[in-house]
DNA sequence: TGCTACTACATAGACTGTCTATGCCATAAA
DNA sequence: TTTATGGCATAGACAGTCTATGTAGTAGCA
């Protein structure tokens, strides 16, 4: 309630995607990304974000290695381990089935 | 991570629609009416339906009477108010606005 | 009568995950 | 040298779900 985006427990999906699909990217450039590519529907806050991020270390989803942006900035960039891109696939598969099976709850008949 | 079956904050969005569907109902029905739809993928646990529930009558979305099940038990029956039926269809709307964000973040291309 | 199973409602407490707010530091621009 | 901006990070609040537990009434059965 309140809520206005991002259902909690799917945030992980959109960062690991977003890894899957370009890799290296740094925290900025994550959070840029997913709310590009959705329509500027999804906005992903820091404070959501390098937690997730902090997360997803710890559990060898994905990896980082600090480096420096075109502007000379140090960032920390990211890129999916083995384990995430299985991670990722069993998280998209079970989105699937469970927004499948919301659809079937809400939708008229 | 971890979670298995509806994401939070989608739990109001699947009780309203379902007492939207039929009512009144008690807290049982419910939560056998979205397992039974939903082709047995999402569960709803006793913990979360009832303080659900509750929350739903402070905020006027439901009304509930006492009353007396077929096997004479007595159970506490919900039907939808005015202001229940106008938070079902946000809420509708919001779901699908957010899972087409989603989408449009995770699908392949 | 006593036992068990089931229905139905309910709450306490743990836990997870997101958000708000804030801070730090470095670079670039004014 | 001040300001804006990029980038990372954490603390604390908060919401919402789950696990576990408890109550009580009904039904069935021995």
């Amino acid at each position: 309630m309140g809520r206005d985006e991002i259902y909690p427990g799917t945030l992980d999906l959109l960062i690991l995607k977003t890894l899957g699909r370009e890799s290296p990217m740094h925290g900025f450039e994550i959070a840029r990304a997913i709310q590009q590519r959705s329509g500027d529907v999804l906005q992903v806050e820091e404070g959501s974000l390098y937690p997730a991020l902090q997360r997803m270390l710890v559990k060898g989803w994905v990896k980082g290695e600090w480096g420096l942006t075109d502007e000379n900035r140090r960032a920390r960039y990211y890129r999916l381990t083995a384990a995430g891109k299985r991670q990722l696939e069993s998280e998209v598969s079970q989105f699937e089935r469970v927004i499948g099976a919301m659809r079937k709850v809400i939708e008229k008949a």
